[in-house]
DNA sequence: AAAAAATGTTATAATCGTCATATACTATAT
DNA sequence: ATATAGTATATGACGATTATAACATTTTTT
């Protein structure tokens, strides 16, 4: 099991790998905001543990495994943004709350959060509803 | 402003003193399933950093700041427990997940939850909705 | 009140992920 | 082909948290 840190570098480089075709130590260190030696140093972990193979001077490619989990950690980062704008939350406060709670929730979580996620969708009354609880909130603070 | 170590400790200390009127070093340690060593040194920094008031040997209790805090993070874990058990998460992954999140979400992101779970609780046809979404995910399985 | 048991503390060390610096390598331009 | 600019690495250190083990204090038992 890849640690927090470990996920968050695997799912920038599938994310850079599937924009730009590759991912650069520096394209990871300015994307995840930490020294380049750092990157280095990680990359090197995720190596000796399978999810990548690394050449140093040369470059890097994400291994079978590497990629499905690069894949299920942006579906999951997308769906966590996805839902805490349905509910409201200011676009200011998602990436770091997500950042910070994408880790750390079981797939049974995960995947329950995906329901809600669609029936809030489907249902503009519950949003509705959420706006308006809101605002009573607000006033009754006045 | 606490780190979630502290946050989990000041939370834990509050718990205790609520529930059985004081927290011992060992009280603390069985509950966060630490060693005493590592809560001595904690308390130390909680008390530097005045959430309590710590005398070695002897005892501690929460500053007015402490109990604040405390009771604002109580309530925290107690609406993402609720929030989980709500939208169908297992029982057995509730406790880790609020553990793993509560301490990354902003204050922001958990009034929106808390308007949500009042919602969700007003509403059984969401609920229900909710499950025949889980149902014909599972089905799909098959 | 002394001995034994329970509890708490300190000192030291390990882990994880980070940064800083110095060094090594690669690519580009002439 | 060489100099230079850009990029990557190795090494060592640090901050936060925990554990281990040795030690100190308090409480309980006799």
């Amino acid at each position: 099991m890849p640690t927090p840190s470990m996920e968050d570098y695997i799912e920038q480089i599938y994310i850079l790998i599937e924009s730009k075709g590759y991912a650069r130590v520096s394209d990871i260190a300015e994307a995840l905001d930490v020294h380049p030696s750092s990157v280095t140093k990680m990359v090197q972990k995720l190596d000796k543990d399978e999810y990548l193979n690394y050449e140093k001077y040369r470059g890097l490619i994400l291994t079978t495994q590497g990629k499905k989990i690069g894949k299920r950690l942006v579906y999951r980062h997308e769906l966590l943004e996805q839902f805490l704008e349905l509910i409201g939350v200011e676009k200011e406060n998602i990436y770091q709350d997500v950042e910070g709670i994408e880790h750390h929730l079981s797939w049974n979580s995960i995947d329950r959060i995906g329901d809600l996620v669609q029936y809030l969708e489907k249902t503009p009354q519950a949003i509705e509803a959420l706006k308006q609880l809101h605002k009573e909130a607000d006033e009754t603070l006045k």
